[in-house]
DNA sequence: GCTGAGTAACTTTTT
DNA sequence: GTTACTCAGC
């Protein structure tokens, strides 16, 4: 209840509000007209349309200050929700830096799903469940959807569950509890989805679980059916924010509707023309119809952008302009100076990939006029994942530092899942899920039939699986070394049960060191000392000591990692109670690198020179995209180029290529509509590279011109004379010749100490053996990569005897 | 029960 | 081309 009684901790802060409120409010200052008035409008309802680029968090930022200042709000009647942890974080940060002190106060500034998992705490039994109920990801929630598929009797090879999950997770984004299913979904899943959803959520329940949907769910639910209390969180949080909000989906959108009704002081935040995440719920038509849904509203435009040049807006504005359902904004600058969207053309990804290296060198010594830039000020966007890999190949070799962002998230990866699991059946015996999961990982001898065995032994006694499992060893009905093992497994329980509730008595001071705050009578441990144990006994470290694949070492050290977040909890209850909720990836921050992600990752986040590659029709826009979702579809990819091109701050690159090899296949590609679309007056179209080892790429880029004037005819966009004259000078600038892209002279320090035949290793190709060097690169035969050449820093020797 | 070979499928992703 | 998943054979 702390969160709702509790206000010591803005004491000081209000205090400097009723000082602050003779003097000018320095929050304030700076603010242009349009944030000013999105900060200064305090009741009622707002919507805030704030164009990429047009200060939003500031404006809302200073709105939070500026309610705590004015003494509308103390800081935990402010409800301030966000999609991701790292908004809700930098809001945090900027609000107390704004404020010019630390305030823990505001508890409920935080994700969707975080402030719902809060709530559902409290109310958990008005759904059937208890307040310390787990919360289920997404591996997890397949799992269980498996079992009840195939108990249905259905072949999950025509109706994977994975679909299933889909169609329950999209029914739970539309707010959709089991018995509200319109009759129009009825066919769902082979006509069984609606009973499988039922069973699931019964499911659910048993288990004392939730998925994600559900936490939001769950909360309609309970606003809907209880309106007492409603009310009383109607009446606490006096004023309601959101961020992003054309990224809300239906149940997010019900829920900040019923909390809002009241009062009807909620501002969102958000711009229609970033609405990229309509495939997985989002729903542009939330803040398409906001001034109906909450009439009086004031609509407030932040167009005045503080980020990319003026050619950059004018291509972004030129392609957004394709869509038709808009709100409508003109973004301007006061800019004046700055480069031309760059096109290229290229005979394929490879050439894309190595031309986009040459660019980044060429780059950070500063060429054409532009300044020198470090490679943390570039970024790679790409439309899909697998683009990355052509790039990650190329810097390998080149040696050009990288960084991909949004790989697979630390707490996603297969050991530290594990390794959670390993946490959890200690924590509560009862996690089936969990149980499940470490029974036989490591390979402990106990295949289908052993656990299958448990599982009618658990469910003949009514307990728990680690229970039946235990009565299965006492009679015997687990022959052999899975026998054996499996008594050790539930023995080994026990004992981490016995040492967690022995644990606590012990805590760590400042410096991590172990302090006594009892008489030393039993022996205890830290959570962590204990978690160290449980992997350690488990023999869970000791499988990937032994496994020699290359990834064994990495997920070693991921473990290792996983112990080191220990130290900032103050238990193992309360490190799986975040865990669930916070995904995030800390990203290795030592060193200047260049960042490759996908075009979703970029958004909020701006570089100075920013690469498009891949704009080829049915890539970018997908034709996955269109043909699921047709003129939809086709929008929401606009607005994902429209993302990418607003993401540069001085120079923006883009790219197309006309051969790409996907699939295991040579495909060729047109270049995508949005090129057309680009006004011809902002874009310099750059001379194709240089004929790298024959006439290829002159004949590649004469066929890729040819179709990109059939493309002008049709579209009719690159007649102009602007086009024209363009055209003209790119065909009349001599081309280029091939860049020595490394100095041929070998640096002494550089000559490699590696010798041919030598076995080797690398961190992501695994192991190999060199066949050829050639000054500081090697080339190596890996064994599960084949051959590359790779810059020898990559590479470290190995102890074993060459092969 | 485990391992290796063969086979489908294959965007985007946060919580 | 890669990966995740299934099935047959040891």
């Amino acid at each position: 209840m702390s969160d709702f009684d509790e206000m010591d901790a803005f004491e000081g802060a209000s205090l400097s509000a009723r000082a602050m409120a003779a003097r000018p409010q320095p929050y304030l200052d700076g603010l242009n007209p349009a944030q000013r008035a999105a900060v200064e409008q305090m009741d009622g309802p707002v919507l805030m349309l704030a164009g990429a680029g047009t200060g939003k968090t500031r404006a809302l930022t200073a709105r939070i200050v500026h309610l705590l200042m004015t003494g509308r709000a103390r800081p935990n009647e402010v409800l301030a929700v966000t999609f991701t942890n790292k908004a809700a974080r930098e809001m945090k940060n900027r609000v107390n830096q704004m404020l010019g002190q630390q305030i823990e106060g505001m508890p409920w500034l935080g994700t969707f799903h975080a402030i719902c998992v809060k709530l559902l705490r409290r109310h958990a039994e008005l759904v059937g469940l208890k307040s310390n109920f787990t919360i289920l990801d997404t591996d997890d929630q397949l799992r269980l959807l498996k079992q009840l598929v195939s108990a249905a009797g259905i072949d999950d090879k025509r109706w994977p569950a994975r679909q299933l999950a889909g169609v329950i997770d999209a029914w739970k984004n539309r707010a959709l509890t089991p018995d509200k299913i319109p009759s129009a979904d009825a066919g769902a899943y082979n006509h069984k989805g609606v009973e499988l959803y039922a069973q699931y959520q019964r499911r659910l329940i048993d288990l004392n679980a939730t998925d994600f949907g559900d936490l939001l769910l769950h909360m309609v639910t309970i606003f809907q059916k209880h309106p007492d209390v409603l009310e009383q969180y109607q009446r606490w949080f006096k004023y309601i924010l959101v961020d992003e909000y054309q990224d809300t989906n239906v149940a997010q959108y019900l829920w900040l509707r019923l909390l809002a009704s009241g009062h009807k002081n909620i501002c969102c935040v958000g711009d229609d023309d970033q609405s990229i995440y309509g495939w997985r719920g989002a729903e542009v038509g939330n803040i398409l119809r906001f001034e109906k849904d909450f009439p009086g509203s004031h609509v407030v435009r932040l167009e005045q952008n503080y980020r990319s040049t003026p050619h950059i807006l004018a291509a972004a504005s030129g392609v957004i302009a394709g869509n038709t359902d808009r709100l409508g904004k003109t973004l301007w600058t006061e800019e004046t100076e700055g480069e031309m969207v760059r096109l290229i053309g290229h005979w394929d990804g490879e050439e894309e990939a190595r031309w986009i290296g040459e660019e980044i060198e060429a780059a950070q010594r500063g060429t054409r006029g532009l300044r020198a830039m470090n490679l943390d000020e570039m970024a790679i966007l790409v439309r899909a994942s697998h683009q990355m890999r052509a790039f990650e190949d190329r810097f390998l070799t080149i040696g050009l530092p990288y960084r991909v962002i949004g790989g697979p998230r630390f707490y996603e990866r297969l050991e530290i899942r594990d390794a959670m699991a390993y946490f959890r059946i200690v924590v509560s015996p009862d996690n089936d899920l969990a149980f499940e999961r470490i029974v036989n990982t490591p390979k402990r001898g106990l295949g289908d039939k052993a656990q299958q065995t448990i599982q009618i032994t658990a469910r003949a006694n009514g307990v728990n699986l680690v229970e039946g499992a235990r009565i299965a060893v006492e009679q015997g009905l687990i022959k052999g070394k899975g026998g054996s093992e499996l008594r050790k497994l539930v023995e080994g329980i026990d004992r981490w049960s016995a040492m967690l509730r022995a644990n606590g008595t012990r805590i760590l001071d400042d410096d991590d060191s172990v302090v006594d705050t009892e008489t030393d009578t039993t022996p205890d441990y830290t959570h962590i000392e204990l978690a160290e144990v449980i992997l350690d006994d488990s023999g869970y470290t000791a499988h990937w000591q032994n496994d020699k694949t290359p990834e064994a070492p990495g997920r070693l050290e991921n473990l290792k990692e996983l112990i080191n977040q220990l130290h900032n909890f103050e238990n193992l209850q309360g490190f799986l109670e975040h865990v669930s909720l916070i995904m995030d990836n800390e990203q290795e921050g030592e060193g200047a690198k260049v960042s490759i992600m996908t075009l979703h990752a970029a958004k909020g986040l701006e570089f100075p020179m920013v690469f498009l590659p891949g704009w080829e029709d049915g890539l970018f826009p997908s034709q996955r995209s269109m043909d699921e979702s047709g003129l939809k579809g086709l929008e929401e990819e606009r607005r994902l180029a429209y993302v990418g091109i607003t993401r540069a701050e001085e120079v923006c690159t883009i790219s197309f290529v006309s051969n790409r090899f996907v699939f295991g296949q040579w495909q060729s590609a047109l270049p995508s509509r949005f090129i057309d679309e680009l006004p011809a007056d902002h874009v310099d179209v750059l001379t194709p590279p240089g004929l790298h080892g024959g006439n290829y790429g002159a004949a590649g880029m004469a066929e890729v011109k040819s179709r990109l004037h059939d493309a002008a005819a049709d579209a009719n966009v690159y007649n102009s004379p602007g086009w024209r004259r363009l055209q003209a000078r790119s065909q009349t600038r001599p081309v280029s010749q091939p860049r020595e892209s490394r100095n041929t002279t070998i640096d002494a320090s550089a000559v490699s100490s590696f010798t041919v035949g030598e076995r080797v290793f690398h961190q992501k190709f695994g192991y190999g053996a060199v066949v050829g060097i050639e000054g500081d690169k090697l080339e190596i035969d890996f064994e599960k990569a084949g051959t590359k050449k790779v810059v020898s820093k990559f590479i470290t020797g190995t102890d074993d005897i060459p092969f």
